[in-house]
RNA sequence: CGGGAUGUAGCGCAGCUUGGUAGCGCACCUCGCUUGGGACGAGGGGGUCGCAGGUUCAAAUCCUGUCAUCCCGACCA
């Protein structure tokens, strides 16, 4: 390609309206263009880009046993509503009618349109398990779009889908992906970590996630791990054990004391001189229009989305403190949960377990009771968000906390799709069962979103190899100069010819432009040939480095074509 | 949806307080000159100032509404 043709415009400046680095460069090195708030154009560059993450990954699941295919984007209402989630899904997906009324969707994943697909061609036990796979735009209206690529509302996304007899043929297949997974990034030279997580709306029991882990806010997610054991955990769903599991007070006996204006955990505790791990802090939520009590060590916080899973819930959040006025008859502050478990569901957090003597609030304004100890046996329930350097729950040393970008999940879904959609084969004995199911998704726009994170300095991105648009950038430094010029074209030939992916800067624009824009652009090695084309030698730089050598022209086609046969493997 | 901010040329911005013929830098076009880290000179093209109302002789500027975008919290690949 010559850069003079290439569809391309690099910018002087930042974007004003990008906030994370991959966004700001994706820009500025004119990979994409934004349409609409979540939405963007994928340019030239970014479309090969886009290609390359998708070809490693189509050559490790083709390598794993899985088959490539294409569902639609467009979805009939009728599907959803079988599998249930039509009502459950809310307002992420997009919903629209066709001339005839009839309603449809754009799809935000694919599980209802898959499993249709496979009940109605695959009837034997015989013929299990399967895997099949597709790369398909998503859309899914974001609360809050956000970073480019990172969060968009429309997003390319890989999504494979598995079906079986049997758990044990999930788990076989389960570990299959994760392997695959696992290459799949270590070729696109991202390094992740797999965590536990929530299933969240897909839904399932089991599942992980494949994070790219970071310091910075673009990471959204809070990472859990430990430095012992293999253990981590998306902050949705850690777990830990408390240092201080046991706490107590001077308070040997039940009393009620004044507490004027006293309001928070933190007053509290200085005002009684006790530790805020001796206060049951009571907390309440609106789930789905209920009233919900959560009885928590005054240390600790609960975790929303624990505490939706435990009721099998779909929304929350926090009462108001009119909310809380009227359902307790006391304020915020002074919340119990006595004399309100027949009004209102009270759930425990396990880290209260152990608490004896402790501080609890009595629905009375400005009062509290001390020396409290449990009377009944309660249900104490894993509610609570983890804090760094509590302990590790497999080996009990301290967990870490660090950022996450979630480049990839795998999930055991069971039959949660093919039971509401009567999806099933026939078995050894001719009965019907339902297929058990597993599904494995990758971002591929944020994965390569995320190489950028990882792999940039303050002159532009610097791609792996294996993920760069193209391999190699030859500069001409004078094109007035015949000799530079007629150099440089012989390389570019001989490289295009060898089937390495090669840019000329035919420009007539000054070597700096060119060097500015290279590096920007970030092609992984640039043969510049100048003012040592006259010796016959060339400059070979390696953007990942910045180490640079003279060579003959022959020398660094050499080194070039190598590298990328390496790629091939 | 709550809190904060911004909409003026492809990009980055000034002008708005105190209404009076729409400006700067980059990018783009022409000519000259230059050619190893975003040169220089001369000339040129491009904007219904987000949109709709209102106030006024006159609105980018003041008022009202509306739309869009960005940042901070609840979603997820």
């Amino acid at each position: 390609m010559k850069m003079s043709k290439l569809f391309v415009q690099t910018l002087r400046d930042f974007p004003q309206d990008a906030e994370a680095i991959s966004h700001k460069l994706l820009v500025r090195a004119g990979y994409i263009k934004k349409l609409a708030n979540g939405i963007y154009s994928y340019l030239p560059l970014m479309k090969r880009v886009i290609s390359k993450v998708e070809q490693i990954a189509r050559e490790e699941l083709n390598k794993a046993g899985a088959q490539e295919l294409s569902m639609p984007f467009v979805q009939p209402a009728e599907l959803w509503q079988k599998s249930g989630r039509w009502q459950v899904y809310g307002k992420e997906l997009l919903r629209m009618k066709d001339r005839h009324d009839v309603e449809l969707c754009l799809g935000p994943t694919h599980e209802e349109v898959i499993t249709s697909i496979v009940d109605g061609i695959l009837t034997s036990y015989k013929q299990l398990p399967v895997n099949l796979y597709q790369f398909q735009l998503k859309f899914r209206d974001e609360i809050r779009p956000r970073f480019g690529l990172l969060r968009g509302r429309e997003f390319i996304m890989k999504d494979g889908y598995s079906f079986h007899t049997s758990q044990e043929s999930l788990d076989i297949e389960y570990k299959n992906m994760w392997g695959a997974y696992k290459r799949i990034f270590d070729r696109c030279n991202l390094e992740t970590k797999v965590v536990q997580s929530d299933s969240g709306a897909i839904g399932g029991k089991v599942s992980h996630e494949f994070m790219v882990l970071t310091e910075t806010q673009t990471g959204e997610d809070d990472v859990f791990y430990c430095k012992h054991c293999d253990y981590a955990a998306n902050s949705n769903h850690a777990t830990s054990k408390l240092k201080d599991e046991i706490t107590t007070t001077r308070f040997t006996k039940e009393e009620i004391v004044d507490t004027p204006n006293i309001r928070t955990i933190k007053e509290l505790a200085q005002f009684l001189k006790v530790e805020e791990n001796n206060i049951l802090k009571s907390v309440l939520y609106i789930v789905d229009s209920k009233p919900v009590m959560v009885m928590i060590r005054g240390d600790k916080e609960v975790e929303e989305t624990k505490l939706l899973n435990a009721l099998c819930g779909l929304e929350i959040r926090k009462a108001t403190e009119d909310e809380a006025k009227e359902i307790t008859g006391s304020e915020v502050g002074f919340l119990s949960c006595i004399g309100l478990e027949d009004k209102v569901k009270v759930l425990f957090d396990k880290s209260a377990k152990n608490m004896k003597n402790f501080v609890i609030g009595i629905n009375q304004p400005h009062k509290h009771m001390v020396g409290k100890n449990f009377t009944k046996e309660h249900d104490f329930l894993d509610l609570s968000l983890v804090k760094e350097g509590e302990l590790c729950p497999h080996c009990s040393n301290p967990l870490y906390v660090t950022r996450g970008i979630e480049v990839g999940n795998i999930f055991q879904l069971g039959t949660k799709y093919s039971e509401p959609m009567n999806a099933t084969y026939t078995d050894e004995n001719g009965q019907n069962k339902p297929f058990i199911m597993g599904c494995y998704g990758i971002g591929i726009t944020r994965t390569a979103s995320a190489a950028i994170e990882k792999h940039h300095d303050e002159n532009g991105i610097i791609w792996p190899l294996a993920i760069a648009p193209y391999h190699c950038v030859v500069v001409p430094v004078n094109m007035q100069e015949s000799e530079q010029k007629d150099m440089a074209e012989k390389i570019y030939n001989s490289l295009l010819s060898k089937g390495v992916e090669v840019v000329i800067d035919d420009r007539e624009d000054r070597a700096g432009v060119k060097f500015k824009d290279a590096d920007l652009i970030g092609f992984p090695y640039r043969i510049t040939v100048g003012k040592t084309a006259k010796d016959g030698l060339v400059e070979f730089k390696t953007r990942m480095t910045g180490e640079t050598v003279l060579l003959s022209p022959n020398e660094a086609i050499k080194k070039i074509t190598e590298e990328v046969d390496k790629l091939k493997g």
